[in-house]
RNA sequence: UGCCUUAUGGUGUAACGGUAGCACAAACGACUCUGAAUCGUUUUGUCUAGGUUCAAAUCCUAGUAAGGCAGCCA
């Protein structure tokens, strides 16, 4: 109960199961096999989580496989360090549930497009021969004018009709490193006048004198995506290959790449689904990256940020992350899912999986007057009240404790049932307290409250079914362990940071971290780096990496539910 | 004055010509040594207009709205 996530849930079903479930019944592909595309220039995203478990969980269902592959066809912007954080998010997120589907190369290592360069290469010839490819020597700009626009017809290059021993002697050049950067292209014969202008003689190579993270200075001319995405799945035998909706316009050229390069049958054919989006959340690798460079949070893996590192590093498990891509579905609507789901597949997870401690985050003294001075003693905690199993341990109790400043008002308000003067709670695991006084600073702030305990309440005592309405948490003052406890709220403060054009730096939400030091029962001072715990009546807590030997840090993972703040509010 | 795609409660998602269901959110209640969790109840929905059919969220037509497409990015 405590490492399993959740009783699972019927297998997800949507259009694109659908379609491979079709698929395998027809016989028109006798395995499936997808794959996880990410291009090594920016850190993944909780979208990408979504695509993650949706290329895996097809795999695992269907007893199939799933490639990771790194789209590396642009040296300028990607990097080695990109490589390395997305196959740990990637290894972290499917750990213990798809793992066994991942296919990598002998090594262990990730498929790259890029190991792909020579047979894409001859592919280009293929086409030459075929005519259905050409060495164009327009400008970018020029190309971009020849192609026209959406709701205008392009017009043929002046360079489509050259010679297929032209192109091909051109082509070697280009290879060779005869031209500088951006000097010709090769380009697909097509159609200049196409109404998608993704089929206009789409360019297929560009030329890059760029040294590659992968493959070094071994090429100096660079495929397309369109050119190597198509040519990456056919090559490692993929069926599905599923992307978001912003490729629709590209499967024809998909399509028409495979068809004229007559790749083994069954070819790969694209399917599209709509990218997640969730409110009060950016969602774009370079936003992303805007927020890091600009120190706006402390990294890729702040755990504010919506990075699959940011959530793990928070304290989010990999199991809340699937349950969520469970949550959300898979369809062709351009949705905006509210943040709250992904909360409450939090809150759930953590719920079945984190034990409980006591700790008070803005600490209230109390004094327990009727108590001997020095009065020390320690009274059992259940560790999780929905598995007994998991025991109980001491919690050290005395005469001095800390309460929660909320859990005390001078003046109550309606329907308050925590601690107030004259008033009784009852104190989680041990005695019914009674506030006999309220002593004060000499500005007026409550110095610390004085208190008498029913004796007989403690909890299996005499009088310790009096019911009383409140029960609030506590911490001895003298046992308490000192921590840094960083609490988190959401980034932005408005839904969609980016409506109507707004710049999302002019919402950013002031207060989404505060960190404080709380003080935590002694338990808590043994954390271990995976352990997720339960602060009784306020919220769940992981360790952060920035723990050293003398003073641990947490991460306020996410709040309880709080109904008693919605009811506050109403004044 | 182009092409492609989409439209079901506040949000997300089912229903595959035959009782519009589920989850989140919201509201109320029960229970509670966590104002958590759990349990119960409730509110709110098929974009519009035509058509086909015994029967339409589903099929057809037209409209409306939203998203995508004019990188030598992916």
């Amino acid at each position: 109960m405590t490492t399993d996530s959740p009783a699972a849930s019927p297998a997800p079903s949507d259009f694109i199961r659908d379609i491979v479930a079709a698929d395998l019944a027809s016989g028109a592909c006798q395995r499936v096999a997808t794959r996880f595309p990410p291009e090594p220039n920016g850190y993944l995203h909780i979208g990408h989580a979504k695509s993650i478990c949706l290329n895996f969980g097809i795999a695992k269902e269907f007893g199939g496989t799933c490639n990771l592959r790194m789209d590396d066809t642009n040296p300028a912007k990607e990097d080695v360090e990109y490589v390395d954080s997305i196959i740990a998010d990637v290894r972290w997120l499917i750990a213990g549930w798809a793992d066994e589907v991942l296919r990598c190369k002998a090594d262990d290592a990730p498929f790259f497009a890029s190991d792909y360069f020579g047979q894409i290469y001859a592919c280009a010839l293929t086409l030459i021969h075929a005519g259905k490819a050409y060495v164009c020597d327009l400008t970018a700009e020029q190309t971009d004018e020849y192609r026209g626009a959406p709701d205008r017809p392009g017009r043929p290059s002046p360079f489509r009709d050259r010679s297929v021993e032209e192109n091909l002697h051109l082509l070697q050049q280009m290879r060779a490193g005869a031209f500088p950067d951006g000097a010709r292209t090769l380009r697909a014969k097509i159609d200049p006048h196409h109404p998608n202008v993704w089929l206009r003689d789409p360019v297929l190579y560009r030329i890059r004198h760029t040294v590659h993270h992968h493959t070094g200075d071994a090429w100096c001319i660079y495929p397309m995506y369109d050119f190597a995405h198509c040519l990456s799945d056919s090559i490692e035998d993929i069926t599905h290959s599923i992307c978001t909706l912003e490729f629709e316009v590209h499967r024809p050229l998909y399509d028409w790449l495979l068809q004229h390069l007559a790749v083994p049958s069954p070819r790969p054919h694209q399917y599209e689904f709509a990218r997640l989006s969730l409110t009060y959340t950016l969602m774009s690798k370079r936003k992303l990256m805007q927020l890091v460079t600009e120190g706006t949070v402390s990294g890729w893996d702040d755990p504010r940020m919506p990075t699959i590192s940011g959530l793990r590093r928070r304290g989010v498990t990999a199991a809340a992350l699937r349950q969520f891509a469970i949550h959300v579905g898979v369809t062709k609507y351009n949705a905006l899912t509210e943040v709250a789901v992904l909360e409450h597949a939090i809150r759930e997870d953590l719920n079945t999986r984190a034990q409980r401690r006591l700790g008070v985050l803005r600490p209230l003294k109390v004094v327990i007057t009727n108590l001997p001075d020095g009065h020390t003693e320690t009274v059992p905690a259940a560790n999780h009240p929905l598995d007994p199993a998991l025991g109980t341990r001491d919690v050290p109790f005395s005469r001095e404790i800390f309460i929660e400043q909320d859990d005390f008002a001078e003046i109550p308000p309606p329907k308050f049932f925590r601690l107030k003067p004259g008033g009784e709670v009852r104190l989680k695991y041990a005695y019914i307290i009674k506030c006999e006084e309220v002593v004060k600073n000499a500005d007026g702030t409550i110095a610390e409250l004085r208190c008498t305990a029913d004796l007989d309440s403690k909890t299996g005592g005499a009088t310790s079914s009096r019911k009383i309405k409140g029960t609030i948490h506590w911490v001895s003052a003298a046992h308490a362990i000192a921590a840094e406890v960083r609490l988190y709220d959401r980034l932005f403060t408005e839904p969609e940071p980016e409506a109507d054009g707004r710049d999302f730096r002019t919402c950013l939400n002031p207060h989404s971290l505060e960190t404080i030091t709380a003080h935590l029962e002694p338990a808590l001072a043994t954390a271990r780096p995976d352990d997720r715990f339960q602060l009784e009546r306020l919220a769940y807590i992981a360790l952060d990496p920035a723990t050293t030997a003398e003073r641990p840090v947490f991460n306020r993972v996410i709040t309880l539910k709080d109904t008693w703040a919605k009811e506050a509010a109403k004044g």
